[in-house]
DNA sequence: CAAGATTGAGTCGTCAATCTTT
DNA sequence: AAAGATTGACGACTCAATCTTG
């Protein structure tokens, strides 16, 4: 079903994958002591208006899973970086802030990520490239999602 | 530190990567039974000369950490998929094999996997891109492998 | 009933510590 | 000491079940 060259394609790419999140991962404990996936939800929270968001918006934000969501925000509840907040207007949700630690950690973290990400990704970029693989990514996308392909609904 | 096209790209390649694997784990699930990581060994292991691979030489082969692989190998055996067995010629080591009943689920899981990966990745690349992608991947492993990230010993 | 959210169980992945053999 | 491998603890992710409100 696949020819050599694209299995070739393949492993290589999932290499890179792997390596690349650990590259990043460690750039970020090192600098913030925060994980990808905290980083992740801080950084949705400091780029929203009013710097709170509901469980579902964050989820369709950054395209989780609302209970992979929810877990995630228990544990930086926890490690008091962000804090949950009845919503007055629907009683069914909860607002997620940060806390003032978690506004400052969020700062770092980003300078971090983004420097490992321009370090290890975009610097070693060719001309166009960052252009298709956003193409490329668009396409795959579409395919799997014209299939039948379990969405949290 | 990176541009708006260069955030845009990296949220679109992060989006594509989260939905392509939920595609290929849920059609592995489907077809036979097994989940990518549980994969990703059994495929190593019927790939190898005389069917069976050193915990090492399975880590080096699939780019995970040693642990992880003793690990998963660990869950495989519980699920009566693969065996261990002791290694004569080094009292250190130990031989994983597949067992009827694993070999049997690779061969399945091999078609799925290829399957999905034709559909969902392959059949939308345009020409060209799957070498462009080959060479990406070696560049950004190069530009982490020259900097200080921990790899496993 | 739909939607928003949580919870618990089970798998998965990493790290540091450990143990044995080379 | 270095290499091969395991283990336990903890964080992370998914799924199904549940609860409450709209």
């Amino acid at each position: 079903v696949l020819t050599g060259a694209e299995w070739d394609a393949w492993r290589s790419f999932s290499s890179m994958r792997r390596r690349l999140d650990r590259a990043l991962e460690s750039e970020l404990q090192h600098d913030s002591a925060v994980s990808l996936p905290e980083f992740e939800i801080l950084f949705a929270l400091s780029d929203a208006p009013g710097g709170q968001l509901r469980i579902k918006d964050i989820a369709q934000h950054i395209d989780w899973e609302k209970s992979r969501v929810s877990h995630q925000v228990t544990r930086l509840e926890k490690r008091r970086l962000v804090t949950r907040r009845l919503c007055e207007t629907d009683a069914r949700g909860w607002w997620v802030t940060l806390t003032p630690a978690g506004s400052h950690t969020v700062l770092e973290a980003v300078r971090a990520h983004r420097g490992a990400l321009r370090r290890y990704f975009f610097d070693v970029l060719e001309e166009g490239e960052e252009r298709s693989l956003n193409d490329l990514s668009t396409r795959v996308v579409d395919a799997i999602g014209t299939s039948a392909v379990r969405q949290d609904a």
